[in-house]
DNA sequence: TATGAATGAGGTTTCATTCAT
DNA sequence: GATGAATGAAACCTCATTCAT
């Protein structure tokens, strides 16, 4: 039986492969070693290299979207919900710099398939930021005039354009640690920057 | 001598294919053909395949560069300059959706190459984000605890991932308008989510 | 112990394969899920791939050979016998069209092994034609011109291009019933094109 | 300009190769390295492998077609444009035994695919012996009931087997002359094997 | 300067065969 | 004996780049 021990070295190292070539610049042998299975194996557990990549995809999104929401059911508060997707999302990050360079990198890649695919795990993740929103206009706390399913991009794209600062290949010395930056993206959606912070 | 003319159609030709079939996907006879160049007229203008798209992008956004300088400069009030740029950038990325292709897609396919650059044209259209928040902190009109190297992350993020529902095969019934848009985010940035509207 | 049904099994799978797909074409797989059995169940039973090819070869001419024998042994005239022969060959190839797509599509698809291994099954079947024309010249019955070293190989050159109008995917309608091509087959051996017909 | 020169030399490259391996076992780069190109270059001139398989055939059937008809418009006699046809393939073969190993060893491997196309070339050259029966006919040298269709399959399928025993690593000693094979054929299909030599 | 035919390295994928269970 | 997951060699084909014309 095929082993789901092998599917997840598979995925592990193909995350890794992906993060640090790219995508196209990935040779399936690169992901073979890192796993230290045979070539020919990967494709008893995928059908082709993109096939890969959405697996990849899915299953950390998958693994996000299960851990925020987790956190979220805690809380009632939808600024402070805000805030924990926020942070969330930038630990995660953090922390998965392979994760980060995958969504970042490969995500943008191919054209219609990750449009397509999209549809699926992913947006879904970017849907608990609109209901967050939602929630918040019903309860008074967020302004009416905000369009969710654009506030969701917003977000989303800072939080993105942001976590790319912690690259790993990434030279710069960029000393924002995720408290800093959640706070300054939390201030800034919360009051603007116009308003008074709390 | 090199004629500057066929090196603009050839810049031109790559925008359209690189943003249509992604760069690895592009081939360089693609280019020449939508370019109307032989294949090997195109290494006479260019060192290699990623050079023009290094190229393409230093044009379009050194383009860019000059006309959103030229509105800002007409402009004193910070918040009307952040304005400005949050419309000009949509509405560009709207007109010439090639481009906003090059930027989202193939800007992150490559890394160390692209970060590389990034110091160079790109990096310089961020700092007018950055130094439009550093004028308005100056000028009391922005927080002083916004961090302006963060603050144009953010915005550029949001800018980027939203400009990205205009794609061009993009089949979601996405009716913003830039307009809309705009308000949008200029509102969000100014009073956050919380703040009432202006 | 090894049992022969599955063997058998295996054998009768691999002829179905051959004939679908050609020997090239057909994997082991395939095979083995005819033969509903473990791909590294056939190496139990057959060498190697083309151990089966052989295999299926030797046991089907095997029991023309047997059959077609049996027949000929209840006839004296050799004119007839020709006739038998012609017939039998033909019935069965209609009737096992894979053996016939088998024969003539796998038979020439290898070249030094094949032809080695000829000179066993095949080359009795084959030797059964010149025997019938040496013992009709005997009896005076077919001209002692007859090289019957060539005939036999002419002979069985006509009934396998023609078996072959019979294939499987065949498309055209060739209303051909094996009496006619038989008939018309062995009058042109017997009388040639010229001659009267009987 | 993609050199005319070059595509016959591949064409005769692959030919060889063919010839000898076969085709599913022929290497593109021994076909490039026997026609001294580069692989890819053979790409310039055929679609695939598959195409240069075809492209070999249509190419030496067509030589083929244009020697034999020149020869039979010299001649009324049918019976004596049998004879001629017979001959001039069996010299043929014997002089190109490459082209005699990819008509009956390449022809057979494929089945849709070269039965599709054999409604081209081939039968075209297979049509020459039915026209020839046909014209027989009409001036009673042949008998009225023998079925062209039928005749021109079993008269190629005794030539094409007939000729495999000249195949290039054919160790058995055949020491028949075509004078010998073609005498004896002619004989055969005139006269049959009972009929008296003329 | 321009061409485009030629190159050839390199990658994805297939599949016969092996072998641990 | 039977299994089928794992192997890894090998091949077709692509395409960036070169270079003779």
């Amino acid at each position: 039986m095929k082993s789901i021990d092998k599917h997840r070295k598979i995925i592990r190292a193909a995350t890794k492969v992906f993060a640090k070539k790219g995508f196209f610049n990935a040779r399936i042998s690169d992901i073979a070693k890192e796993a230290k299975v045979a070539d020919g194996t990967i494709y008893l557990y995928f059908k082709n290299k993109f096939d890969i990549l959405i697996s990849v995809f899915e299953q950390e999104i998958g693994k996000l979207i299960g851990q925020i929401t987790l956190l979220l059911n805690k809380e009632d508060d939808p600024k402070v919900k805000l805030e924990i997707f926020i942070t969330k999302h930038l630990e995660e990050m953090k922390k998965n710099r392979n994760l980060a360079e995958v969504i970042h990198i490969e995500l943008r890649q191919t054209n219609k398939l990750i449009r397509e695919y999209r549809k699926n795990n992913f947006s879904q993740y970017l849907n608990i930021l609109s209901s967050i929103i939602i929630e918040g206009q019903e309860k008074k706390v967020f302004r009416n005039d905000i369009v969710p399913d654009l506030a969701k991009q917003i977000i989303f794209g800072s939080l993105d354009e942001i976590s790319r600062i912690w690259g790993p290949s990434n030279d710069i010395d960029q000393d924002f640690t995720v408290e800093e930056v959640s706070a300054q993206l939390t201030s800034i959606f919360q009051q603007g920057v116009m308003g008074q912070p709390e």
